[in-house]
RNA sequence: GGGCGAAUGGCGGAACUGGUAGACGCGUUGGACUCAAAAUCCAAUAGUAGCAAUACUGUGAGAGUUCGAUUCUCUCUUUGCCCA
């Protein structure tokens, strides 16, 4: 018995060799073959692969490996996102070179991925932080620069005064340093920007021709690109002779009747007037408490510094309100100035109240008499009252248009689009990360590096453990000459979003040495025809790449591509049970055995465990699965099949060992099968029809199978596998044609094999199938049935369902339906209203009561 | 605080454009094999009543549209994700 057990490792390792030697998913353009660019977002290298890995690759896997038996000539390549972070503190910590740590991490998860048996073009394989790599990003920095999209300007960091060094958003927490705890200070800082918002509208027009991208994802960035029409509109000022006026900007300038008081951001450039003023200083330092992220500016208490100044109504040069700095103001929206205007706004409304400033009621909502705002402000639709010339108008769409109208008229308005989106900011006062090709002569004046000179290196040795930034701390490394003047490089490197912006052209032309890609690789592959991630990436990586797109179009006659992505699809995550001792100690999966359904610490009858709710797997609450270990444990086919049968992809997958086990154990049942499917098939037979059935079954199953994988519908693709094993097994005792079984057995395993393909290969040779596999057509003859199950129902209600022939009336159906004694105590002694006929599904008489 | 989703048996989930709710898997229960266990195989499995045929209830809650709603509309509850 135990000779026919499958043998999963000799098999799956003996295919991957055979994959690597033949270099089978080798791609080459092919101009005569309909190319499939497929791409998963590229890992960063951190050590070992994830579950969430697991689950990404296998998708994309599943798709390329459908596309290639389907005829495509497929791209699927690979490669890492290897600057960043992790590696620079890694290499802190261990005293390591952060190169040497990043290419261990890849040689393992290479190797790792590699067991995962995916279609991967190895060949392609590239790295973000190699110079190969960079020396081309390099060039496309200067060539954006020139074409004016790139610029220096004054910009807020969160700063660390221990540590002194530039923390990332996601290094601040609760307002301190992770790592050294200090509270952050904000820092102002010349940095790089690149001139995204330029594009913002051509961004959000573009999303409308993305058909083949979640809804969620078009409406994330959407909204991250916030598009708002309104006007600004300039406030008189009385108080201080030297201050004029203020701008505002507003989308709803029909509410000026309203306006209590004017909010400006604390970084406002009048702020410079109240520098002196220690309760100002006060203030200002209390505003950068609350952290940069929108979320905690909108949670934090609004707090406000009134000023001696006052602003006047434009409208009507009468009313006379104080102005405040106030700390939901920013400086970054608008012009840095708003109008308040309780009555219509929660967050004006809650300062108000706060300060008690008065609320005026100027909307009035539709079929109400009486109207006056109280605790919430009313943001809907309705009529402008209390407001002068302006009552009476529609709110919002006339009233606004009205407004500006007037505004303009009398010059102290102008019309306005705004973007939330601001430009990006591209400096990282890291090591680890592309250096920019910038230097700055003795004046401090930018001098491009000359382009021959590039790749910028570099330096191979540096003491990471200074305090701020390591390039800048190593003085030879700054010296340049250029042109024989002496300069000092810039020492910033790029956001690492930079190399993720570009990799999908680089994979077409992965070895093209003196440009980023080759225009005609490009104008083959891309674009990508599906890209698989993670959610969180819908919207910066996403938007970068977009407008990385433009950026090299912009100017170019050659390069055509917008749009980097045609198709988007964003999976879930894995999740896991978490687990705490009594200590409150995060406790890690492969601690904990469970007796009789209490879960307990190994060896430790008298421990308690308290477990809790399955959250995505993370490092931080040890609820990790160690994907190697489950490989070689039940085999990546095994693996695959689970990670894919459980939950539909795009939505979040709870890990189950048990749920394992079982994908393991068909993986078993299925060789049995195969066994036994071989040995039928081998027998002569006098039984010479086709069989119906089966052919029948197996059309279906094809149908239903392609069906799925068209829809990223993997989990019921397992499921019709389970139907395909139950019904062999039983269909297979049967007195069978062997030569129709053969042939059926052949396409099923075919449809299977993007599934688990070491398994199918395995048994299409065993069966002495060739190698070249063919996605089966389906003959639509079999698809139908001639017997269906027709649905009665009585006044709507399902009484009974009848088999009977395709494509019957509704009069033949009527009748069955009226011979039917199980019917008789609802039809006889009643007259039949109506009845509704749905052909070849229900039917639904109505009677009398 | 805002934006966007989700809610179906004990659990994960399925259900074409409104037309048999619960496919498939896990778990559970019973049985076969075995000295025994594991493994394997067979059967049952939404709830309530019933020996059964069958009947009633049932897709987070409440309303609405419809001959018919898991599916469409509105209100609410809970929950998840995202916010340089």
């Amino acid at each position: 018995m135990n000779s026919n057990r499958y043998n999963f490792k000799k098999v799956e390792e003996s295919w991957q060799n055979y994959w690597g030697e033949n270099k089978t998913f080798l791609s080459k353009v092919d101009k005569n073959k309909k190319k499939f660019y497929c791409l998963e977002m590229f890992p960063y290298p951190s050590g070992k692969i994830h579950m969430g890995h697991v689950r990404n690759y296998t998708i994309g896997d599943v798709l390329s490996r459908y596309k290639i038996i389907k005829g495509f000539n497929v791209l699927h390549p690979m490669g890492w996102d290897s600057f960043g972070l992790p590696a620079e503190n890694a290499a802190k910590q261990n005293n390591l070179d952060p190169k040497e740590w990043t290419e261990k991490n890849i040689s393992t998860m290479k190797a790792q991925l590699k067991k995962l048996g995916l279609s991967i073009d190895w060949d392609r394989e590239i790295s973000t932080c190699s110079e190969e790599y960079y020396k081309h990003q390099q060039l496309f920095f200067l060539e954006l620069y020139e074409k004016g999209l790139v610029y220096r300007k004054e910009n807020f960091v969160n700063w660390d005064p221990v540590d002194e060094t530039v923390l990332a958003n996601e290094q601040v927490i609760d307002g301190k340093g992770w790592r050294s705890g200090a509270v952050v200070e904000r820092k102002k800082l010349n940095q790089w920007f690149f001139n995204i918002s330029k594009f913002a509208d051509e961004l959000l027009l573009g999303l409308e021709e993305l058909k083949n991208w979640p809804n969620k994802v078009k409406i994330m960035q959407k909204n991250w690109i916030g598009k708002s029409f309104g006007c600004e509109v300039d406030f008189k000022i009385e108080g201080n002779p030297s201050i004029d006026k203020i701008k505002c900007f507003t989308t709803r300038p029909d509410t000026l009747f309203g306006f209590s008081f004017l909010a400006l951001s604390p970084d406002h450039p009048i702020a410079k007037n109240f520098e002196n003023d220690k309760e100002f200083q006060k203030f200002k330092k209390e505003c950068s408490k609350t952290g940069t992220t929108e979320e905690s500016l909108a949670m934090a208490e609004k707090i406000g510094y009134k000023t001696n100044l006052f602003a006047i109504n434009p409208l009507n040069q009468k009313e006379k309100v104080p102005v405040y700095f106030a700390n939901f103001v920013l400086m970054d929206y608008g012009f840095g100035a708003i109008f308040g205007c309780p009555g219509h706004d929660q967050r004006d409304l809650d300062f108000a109240l706060k300060y008690n400033l008065p609320v005026k009621t100027v909307v009035k909502p539709d079929n109400v008499d009486e109207f006056k705002v109280q605790n919430e402000a009313y943001t809907g639709s309705g009529i402008i009252i209390n407001s002068d010339f302006l009552n009476g108008l529609r709110a919002p769409e006339e009233s606004i248009i009205k407004t500006i109208e007037i505004l303009e008229k009398d010059k102290i308005g102008t019309r306005r689009i705004n973007f939330r989106l601001k430009d990006w900011g591209v400096s990282r006062q890291r090591y680890w990360g592309c250096p920019i090709p910038i230097a700055y002569d003795e004046k401090g004046e930018i001098i491009p590096i000359p382009k021959k000179e590039l790749p910028v290196r570099l330096p191979n040795k540096i003491d990471l453990n200074t305090k701020g930034n390591p390039l800048d701390s190593d003085k030879e490394w700054k010296k340049i000459k250029i042109n024989g003047k002496n300069c000092t490089r810039e020492t910033d490197t790029l956001d690492t979003f930079v190399d993720s912006s570009w990799y999908f052209l680089r994979f077409c032309s992965p070895n093209n040495d003196n440009y980023g890609f080759d225009i005609n690789d490009i104008n083959y592959w891309m674009p990508v025809d599906q890209y698989i991630g993670g959610v969180e990436h819908a919207i910066l990586h996403l938007l970068y790449s977009r407008f990385f797109m433009r950026s090299i179009n912009y100017k170019n006659e050659i390069f055509k591509i917008k749009e980097p992505f045609d198709g988007l699809f964003t999976q879930g995550m894995v999740c896991h049970e978490t687990y705490k001792d009594q200590k409150n100690n995060w406790l890690s999966p492969e601690e904990i055995e469970i007796i009789d359904k209490k879960y307990y610490k190994k060896n430790d009858p008298n421990s308690e465990i308290i477990v809790g709710p399955s959250e995505s797997m993370s490092k931080s609450k040890k609820n990790v699965i160690d994907p190697e270990n489950i490989i070689n444990n039940y085999g990546a086919d095994s693996v695959r099949l689970f990670i894919l049968s459980d939950s539909p992809p795009e939505k979040d997958i709870q890990w189950s060992e048990q749920g394992m086990i079982s994908s393991y154990k068909f993986i078993q049942k299925l060789w049995t099968l195969h066994l036994k499917i071989k040995k039928k098939s081998s027998i002569e037979n006098n039984k010479i029809i086709d069989d119906l059935e089966l052919n029948k079954f197996t059309n279906q199953l094809i149908h239903k199978i392609t069906n799925n994988l068209e829809s990223f519908s993997y989990n019921v693709i397992i499921a019709s596998m389970y139907e395909a094993y139950n019904f062999l097994v039983k269909y297979i005792e049967k007195n069978i044609n062997p030569k129709n079984l053969l042939e059926n057995y052949t396409k099923i395993l075919t449809v299977f094999s993007p599934i688990i393909p070491h398994f199918t290969s395995e048994c299409l040779v065993d069966i002495g199938s060739d190698q070249k596999l063919k996605w089966p057509i389906v003959n639509k003859d079999y698809l139908k049935n001639e017997n269906i199950d027709y649905v009665i129902q009585i006044n709507g209600k399902k009484r009974t369902i009848i088999n009977a022939e395709m494509n019957l009336e509704k009069e033949e159906i009527l009748n069955i339906a009226k011979n039917e004694k199980l019917l008789d105590k609802y039809l006889n002694n009643k007259s039949i209203k109506k009845v509704i006929f749905v052909k070849n599904r229900l039917i639904n008489i109505l009677v009398n009561e």
